[in-house]
DNA sequence: CCGCGTTGCTTGACATACTTATCGCCGGTG
DNA sequence: CACCGGCGATAAGTATGTCAAGCAACGCGG
């Protein structure tokens, strides 16, 4: 049921912009979760624009209407599992979302010294002499690599 | 309960791996073991990387050292508040972090087409054929390893 | 007027994210 | 040796996300 197959019941969508906007949030005033206000806002925004009712899309994401309510009105923090499932039901991509939340857009870095050289046969060989890996990345993967095969045997 | 060695060397780095998960989603079942081992497995990496001990990232993310332990080892699913935390901790783009977890990169509208990452294909050919990892485990590193030379270049 | 079906929203119970306190282990110092 | 301080991992407790059920308002047909 996550695969979208909209054409629900094409009834009309004047009258759940109108109810919208009748509804407004109280907004004004409150200064606290801002980001979560305009997360809400956007997801509503996006399911009316979808002529989709609150059930429908509930069904859609297997999330219940009623925290749909809630995350849409900022009452709540939405899990990355709920948000995820809504992004798919509304055929948006995730970083959408994400960056109408403002959760993205941070910082970035990465300093790289690559060298050629040839691989090896066993794992351990290949991280050992793979040439796009730093020092201390090698030193890492390497930790994460024991540790998976320490515990395997 | 399970095969508890422990580990305390600064620059030694072991444990994790662990099948033993149960997750019971009312509604719909998820088979995320895999993305959240391959999350933890990489911010993990990530902090030796930057050679913090769990404490010291903890006061730097605000969160405390046992949920980042839990975390790491793909016991718990992060929320995006700790997900952005760590991101700026370790100076990552959460963005980095979200396609490590697989929560992006995968939605209906959009084309689904990650580079195969075509060139140095040692390691990762002997990644795949490591006998000594579990295909989770392999998952889960081969993200490690990607993320490294794929967002560091 | 009525019921019937729809909409969005609120409440109370449960599962999960997260914290504070503690454990076992190791390295250094007296 | 005992003691201290750091490390990662665990146990029990608190906060928060999430669900199932029920409510008030609107529209439609009798």
């Amino acid at each position: 049921m996550m695969t979208a197959m909209s054409a629900a019941g094409a009834d009309d969508a004047d009258h759940a912009a109108d109810e919208a906007a009748r509804r407004s949030v109280p907004g004004a005033g409150g200064a606290w979760s801002t980001q979560l206000n305009a997360l809400g806002g956007f997801i509503r925004a996006q399911r009316q624009l979808a002529q989709l009712s609150l059930r429908e899309m509930a069904a859609l994401t297997s999330v219940s209407n009623a925290y749909l309510s809630q995350v849409e009105r900022g009452l709540h923090q939405p899990s990355l599992k709920v948000l995820h499932s809504i992004a798919d039901a509304l055929q948006l991509s995730t970083e959408q979302l994400l960056a109408q939340a403002g959760w993205v857009g941070a910082t970035a870095a990465g300093p790289a010294a690559p060298e050629p050289a040839a691989g090896g046969v066993d794992t351990e060989a290949a991280i050992r002499n793979d040439p796009r890996l730093t020092p201390e990345q090698r030193a890492a993967l390497l930790g994460v690599y024991r540790s998976f095969v320490d515990g395997d045997g």
